[in-house]
RNA sequence: GCGCCCAUAGCUCAACGGAUAGAGCGUAUCCCUGCGAAGGAUGAGAUUGAGGUUCAAUUCCUCAUGGGCGCACCA
């Protein structure tokens, strides 16, 4: 990584024991990457930092001469550097050589990373606001593969329990019902049964199976677990936890229902695991489905959550802690809830009044590649409104088209390159790359896994919007100002490498974002 | 009442405490006998308000305003 070429030098120069920021400079008149170490040296050092600057310049270019082609202290304190052609190009090198692998990282050390995500619960289809935490973990998932994580995709799947029930009722069609909608209609011309308990699991697999998976398979998501919550009663699991936590003293009883005490871990109250009538919550199980994670070798946890069951974290770090887990590793994503709005206004949207949008309603109006991009572009911790009209008449507008056009100009101009047989020369001198729009499109392909890395530190999967986006503009003005197939033949054999290495930053991309890499458009 | 989240251009969204707050759409003017104009160039256009911390605040802290979401023996 570049960045990091340039931070191991500066760590000499600077000598303190701090962590030395680089940052990719947005603006080119500010050097390719810069770093604010002087202005934050200033006050520890008492001196000027524009002195300390040109301090460091001296020392960075006395010893790594080749690694800069400038070095520049700019007030009030900033160093910029500009990187030589040569390592940009060598960069390039590293691109066509490693191909779809290009960004991998090693930071992630093979080590485990369960995320749990959508889980919405088997009583109805997934609504837009599933898709939103649904592209948004998938993404996640392929940005951490990519950074070295071995990575699990679970759903979770509420099949037992209260709200089972209550489907039940919404089947039969009793004065309980609280589930509205076609599928209910459906659901209820074969039935065989009276209870509503057995009904409501029936009728859960039926809407696991045929209407839940197949929108998953349809959004692009592939879990590697459905984890059913009545599995966790099979294996007396939740029995067990709820012993194991009786045994630590951790539990009471009071007006007849058993009690966690979770306020001793930093909750606000105490949860209750058994209920008078005897029944378990759905907390007991969900204690039970976070040891069974731990247990099963995870040593860090990513949840996704909508906005509405923020509540639930601080007893789940809780019961974490109970068992000597540290909440640290359980890392917890809101979602924030999307609005559905109707010509302008909001319409509450609840599958139990039937009113809301199916994933796959939207994903067959505006094709997936652009649901993806629509969802991933916004991070999570924003208030959508989201209005299915606008998203039908905005979509062929989605900036998805922008990067996908500028990938299959690359695609045009490959497969014009091969009709004219360029490539003679068996060494192609990829010195010639030394316009500013070779230089610029140079350090931006290089940008790539730092992209990643960010993404993957922050679980920001965000940033590599934006970084398609940043890609997709430069190499239209790279375009624009540059011909790539001309008169010189070792030039065009060298731009022609240059696409190509576009060409698989941009595959890799669209790879990770679930998008596809059109041939021609 | 208490807690969490949000407020940026006409609209939808960006911005790792940093330098001139960015894109797309919309809008005004211009650029196709040229590797695909689903493109490019040049404009107009924004940080809710008041304090504070900092060399530097859209970003952190306090208060106010306006929205969303929680606060069950519901999930």
């Amino acid at each position: 990584m570049l960045k990091t070429k340039i931070a191991d030098c500066l760590k000499k120069a600077v000598r303190e024991s701090m962590v030395v920021e680089i940052f990719f400079s947005e603006n080119e008149k500010f050097g390719h990457y810069s770093t604010n170490v002087a202005l934050r040296l200033a006050k520890s050092q008492g001196k000027n930092p524009m002195e300390i600057a040109e301090g460091i310049k001296h020392q960075v270019s006395s010893v790594k001469p080749k690694l800069f082609e400038k070095i520049e202290a700019a007030a009030p304190g900033f160093i910029n550097f500009w990187l030589t052609p040569k390592v940009l190009q060598n960069e390039l090198k590293e691109i066509l050589k490693q191909k779809e692998k290009y960004g991998n990282l090693k930071s992630g050390k093979n080590k485990k990373i369960n995320i749990e995500f959508i889980s919405a619960n088997p009583t109805g289809p997934l609504t837009i606001g599933n898709g939103r935490g649904g592209f948004c973990g998938d993404v996640l998932a392929k940005v951490l593969e990519k950074a070295d994580y071995k990575v699990a995709r679970e759903y979770y799947i509420n099949d037992t329990g209260e709200q089972i029930k209550k489907l039940g009722h919404s089947v039969l069609g009793d004065e309980q019902a609280v589930y509205k909608g076609d599928y209910i209609e459906k659901l209820r011309e074969n039935i065989a049964e009276k209870n509503p308990m057995g009904v409501g699991e029936k009728a859960a697999k039926t809407i696991l199976e045929e209407i839940i998976k197949p929108a998953v398979k349809k959004m692009g998501i592939k879990f590697d677990n459905w984890f059913s919550e009545k599995s966790l009663y099979k294996s007396k699991a939740v029995e067990k936890t709820i012993n194991e936590l009786e045994k630590k003293n951790l539990t009471y009883k009071k007006e007849e229902a058993v009690w966690f005490k979770s306020t001793e871990f930093g909750d606000d109250k105490d949860r209750v695991l058994i209920k008078a009538g005897g029944e378990k919550t759905y907390f007991a199980s969900d204690i039970a489905y976070l040891l069974n994670k731990f247990k099963r070798g995870f040593g860090k946890l990513i949840i996704f959550l909508g906005a509405d069951h923020y509540g639930y974290i601080d007893r789940i770090k809780a019961a974490a802690e109970a068992f000597g887990y540290k909440k640290e590793n359980i890392a917890f994503i809101i979602i924030q809830l999307v609005r559905l709005l109707k010509e302008g206004k909001e319409v509450k949207m609840s599958k139990r009044t039937g009113s809301y949008v199916t994933i796959d309603e939207l994903i067959d109006e505006v094709g997936l590649d652009a649901a993806r991009f629509f969802f991933l572009m916004s991070s999570p911790d924003t208030h959508m409104n989201f209005d299915l009209d606008l998203a039908k008449e905005q979509s062929l507008k989605n900036p998805v088209y922008y990067a996908q056009y500028a990938a299959v100009r690359c695609n045009s101009i490959l497969r014009k390159s091969t009709k004219i047989n360029i490539m003679t020369s068996d060494v192609i001198n990829l010195k010639l790359l030394n316009t500013p729009e070779d230089i610029n499109l140079m350090r931006v392909l290089a940008r790539f896994p730092e992209v990643i890395e960010t993404a993957a530190e922050n679980y920001n999967p965000q940033a590599l919007i934006r970084f398609t986006l940043d890609l997709s503009r430069e190499f239209n003005n790279f375009y624009e100002k540059e011909k790539i197939i001309g008169e010189k033949r070792d030039l065009t054999a060298a731009r022609l490498e240059l696409i190509k290495a576009t060409q698989i930053v941009f595959k890799n991309l669209f790879n990770i974002l679930g998008i596809s890499f059109p041939e021609r458009m």
